[in-house]
DNA sequence: AATGAATGAGCATTCATTCAT
DNA sequence: GATGAATGAATGCTCATTCAT
């Protein structure tokens, strides 16, 4: 047999990652994480190299999703509404979709890589999202001459969004339900957004 | 001598405040704590029983507040909507109050009670901006015929909410600041908010 | 109590010694350092950092002597055979009186240091004898004419020289003994030597 | 299938002579003689009970070799230079020729051996010599009158001119420069080598 | 015969907690 | 009251060896 057997690999998989989610890279044991698996922690390093192989085999596919899809979102082209409602929803639909693939390993990225390069994970989420606000009401500021508001509010804003759309992706187990409440919570949230937000 | 141990169980107050904000309930070490409070490790069991009893006496009061703060709140009496506008402004407040007495305690329970009996503190609070905003969603639901959206939605609002007030009390030193940017992001949430909630 | 009891330290010092000196610092395990010292593996860490630390608090005092004895040495001035003599007898003297004052401790460092940064202390030493041996061969040529021998030739001698001494080093108890048999030693190898050397 | 496991075997042999060289017996690794052999580490355990077992495979028969060469030297018979001359000569070669058979496993039982029963080996062929000189003297004491020295330093330079050799075994390739420079190293020692002794 | 999966003891190190002084 | 020495269990990880297939 040239590969290890898939079944364990994927128990041990199974494990780290409720280990994982249970506790954050820091505190999750290795040992634990093998109980877990039904084998000795000395056969583990048989399948993973160490305990960081082990969490970034976990989550790195997740990760990089995530920061492909970042990196690939564009700037608004025209200055015209149309841009601005079908990006949030493009934005908004990109994400959830990654989620939806990667569940329970973007949430050890989101809320157990402390320790691991993914710790700031996150935060570049958020900063994407302010991004996308701060476009947004640029492209109003010119068309309209509306005033910029603190960039301070636009993080707050952006973070209590992510926070909100983090707790729908833990609460509801299936997919067409996240979507739906996703969008509706976000549709609450940009509901005439620039008019409230000027006043 | 009463005095020096009054000294003594502040510093080592003060010191596990310090470290239990900075690496979160799990993460701290006694010896560590011992060293910044400048006694030794050994001493601070006479001062509090072990790592537990510690960290429940720097949290506690800040907890106890709170939950009293939540558990004291009025149902709504009146069915106007003076009593919505002052009860948001009221809970906010007092929220806000709570935290600019206790803030380092705060943090340290909102953000580093993973492993202890205050890790679902944070989902206490969410609850108490859920059954508010629920409360006025009733009264107008009863005057005004509103329906009634998902409390799953509410829920996901709340925490969206508190997460932004969090990332707010982390950010801004001066309680004046602290004050305003609470109150615009949540004038900014709450704007028209039966209006945009019911389409 | 403000320093660690010296009688532990002191225990542990000769526990770890006598370890480093059966088995070298690789094979050498805290465990076994710990149990011929009388305590338990954990209580050594508060003595020692670490292995390394420990390594180097045993053996650095040595090597650091050896190091200042060797980059002290002076070139011959002279071209006479007086410098010869009395450089081979104070060199020989130095290194034996180093020697005599940490004994256990510098056969650590020649036997038993592979993984540490003293790992090439033996070769320094050699190194040493050679530049001496060169030195010497070369104001013979100059105010005899010697031809020079194959470098190579050199370096064997050498390093045959240090090892016939770390043997005295290791079998001899008595101080004196020590120094009478290397002198005797020395003498043997280099009587008459630059006139056996040249055929 | 014979031919089969006598391929398998020997690579092992290879393998484990390369790893053994490089690392020594204690810090060898079966896995990584394994994967040297390009055979499973189980499989290894088919051909060779255990590591001991492979490493007395490996090193046994230079390790007899040069036993017996050891044990049959014969004493001198007649009260004859020419005795002592034929025999420095005779037993450097039988030394140097026994190595150059056996070069890379001679080199393991004298530099990688600890943990094994030849760690001692060293001592065996310095004790060789011991008694080749001692033989020598012990002759000239009878017709010349000669005061024999020191047995210990009959040790000691014995140990020494081993270590000359081994160097010289390691640092040179070919079989005929190995020859000629443990010729020259021998003859250099040994050159007037009563009459340096006796005084 | 051969494979590779599995075991279990070993390693250095950390840390909450206890306790003699 | 206070000290710091001591403990023992836990951590991640390695490796010779065994074993089912």
């Amino acid at each position: 047999m040239q590969v290890l057997k898939d079944e364990i690999r994927e128990s041990i998989y199974q494990a780290a990652l409720t280990e994982f989610s249970e506790k954050g890279y820091e505190k999750a044991s290795m040992r634990n994480i093998a109980k877990r698996a039904g084998i000795t922690a000395g056969n583990m390093y048989r399948y993973f190299k160490n305990k960081d192989d082990l969490f970034y085999t976990v989550t790195s596919p997740a990760y990089d999703e995530i920061v492909r899809f970042i990196v690939e979102q564009e700037l608004p082209r025209g200055n015209d509404r149309e841009w601005e409602n079908m990006n949030v929803d493009k934005q908004t639909d990109g994400i959830v979709s990654i989620y939806l693939e990667h569940k329970k390993e973007l949430l050890v990225i989101i809320d157990g890589s402390k320790g691991t390069r993914y710790e700031r994970a996150k935060d570049d989420i958020i900063r994407l999202v302010e991004n996308m606000i701060t476009n947004i009401l640029k492209l109003r500021s010119e068309t309209d001459g509306l005033a910029m508001p603190d960039p301070h509010f636009i993080h707050v804003l952006s973070a209590s969004v992510i926070e909100g759309v983090i707790l729908i992706l833990k609460q509801y187990k299936e997919d067409e339900k996240v979507r739906e409440m996703v969008r509706q919570f976000i549709g609450f949230i940009f509901k005439d957004f620039t008019e409230r937000i000027s006043g």
